[in-house]
DNA sequence: TCATTTTTTTAGACGTGACTAAATTAAAGT
DNA sequence: ACTTTAATTTAGTCACGTCTAAAAAAATGA
């Protein structure tokens, strides 16, 4: 019924790889995500194949089961609704609540979590704009697009991130750019692929990497 | 610098045994206390002292060192902390948070614990009474006696319990017995050696394995 | 198609923290 | 003091999750 530390590890990460389930995820892009080697991998989904997390066959990748998608779902619900927790009661920013949420979201009580839940006012997004999925393990899609794939001069809203490292949040923080931020394309430079952007009134250049992992709806 | 989870334990449970450092604990002492065999134990003890976290002679019992008591310490203030969160904030009675809280207790993050510190408004006390160690490991010792040990007619305030499993705190639920409670001890039944007591006007018999878990302090 | 490269798996090993069974040391009792 | 009992340690094993090196399968490309 439970599941490991490390098992948690590996579901999350083969769900962050494929979150609808669209497609097989690769050995090799598992070990990348995890940090680890490909031969230590291919334990791992021997294991959780064997507790039908995962449709495992030798060499042709794997895809969650439902019931693997939903443990890693409720995994991904506890990092947010800690991550959330620590920015809104505990003076964290939302660049430091990452690493600190790895450990959290291992923490093995399902009153724990409800509570929590209910003690933040059912949230239903983390500091990062990312969705919180229920207790049934049930997660809201977003209609997002990437800041670099919008049409220029369309009004969009900064609503979360895909890179959530602490070194991309601080530039973001630099920039004044956060959830809630108007924002529209104004042209690309042919030089570096930057992209001219224009932000409450002021124009300003960020480089393709930024503008590659912010996410915005449209107005 | 930081302690896996088996050491952690260790600690806590050595220091539990011998809170003052007055004596050396025995290994079968700490195997009882952690619920493992005592060659489990010797081995640990001789980790625990090549860190020097404690003295370790063979055959000779062990005595923590001041590190090892501080990071005893932590763990122990964290463990109390989390508690008192969940009583206050989460909805969780005090029979409950126990085996959460042996969980958050390990969780890494120095800001994590001083912030959730701060938030609780730097309390003395967790759920049970126990006194919470201060960010560098200090704590207050308080003047406590055993009910069991207390002179009869003598006016007391229920301060904490030595006994915090889940069965003991809801029997002190059903009895109406709580940290604030004033009581005081009538007479001991010779027949089964239960105490007499009287608590806010109404008086109840309590058994001697109970009165010998409850702490006081004298008014 | 067939050789080369890349991906994946197998085989064997290691560290951690536990165990059992046997050996050793310390403590207790006569 | 010597024998018996209890406590402690040693030796060897095991599961978990990792690793490296080698083998096997799949993908690629001339």
């Amino acid at each position: 019924m439970s599941h490991s530390l490390s098992e948690e590890n590996y579901l999350k990460a083969i769900y962050h790889l494929h979150p609808k389930m669209e497609a097989s995820v690769s050995t090799t892009a598992i070990a990348k995500q995890i940090g680890a080697q490909p031969s230590s991998v291919t334990d791992m989904l021997k294991k959780l194949g064997d507790k039908s997390l995962l449709d495992y066959q030798k060499y042709r990748g794997v895809r969650l089961t439902e019931k693997g998608q939903k443990a890693a779902l409720l995994v991904i619900r506890k990092h947010r609704l800690w991550e959330l927790f620590m920015v809104r009661h505990l003076n964290f920013s939302w660049d430091e609540v990452h690493v600190v949420a790895e450990q959290l979201e291992h923490i093995q009580s399902e009153k724990l979590v409800d509570e929590l839940d209910f003690f933040l006012g059912y949230p239903s997004h983390d500091p990062h704009g990312d969705p919180i999925p229920n207790r049934k393990g049930f997660i809201k899609s977003t209609v997002k697009v990437l800041l670099s794939d919008l049409e220029f001069e369309t009004p969009s809203i900064c609503v979360g991130v895909k890179d959530s490292s602490a070194a991309f949040l601080k530039q973001l923080d630099k920039l004044n750019i956060g959830l809630g931020t108007c924002i529209k394309t104004v042209q690309r430079e042919d030089y570096d692929c930057s992209l001219l952007i224009q932000k409450d009134d002021v124009s300003c250049l960020v480089s393709s990497q930024i503008a590659a992992n912010i996410y915005v709806k449209i107005q």
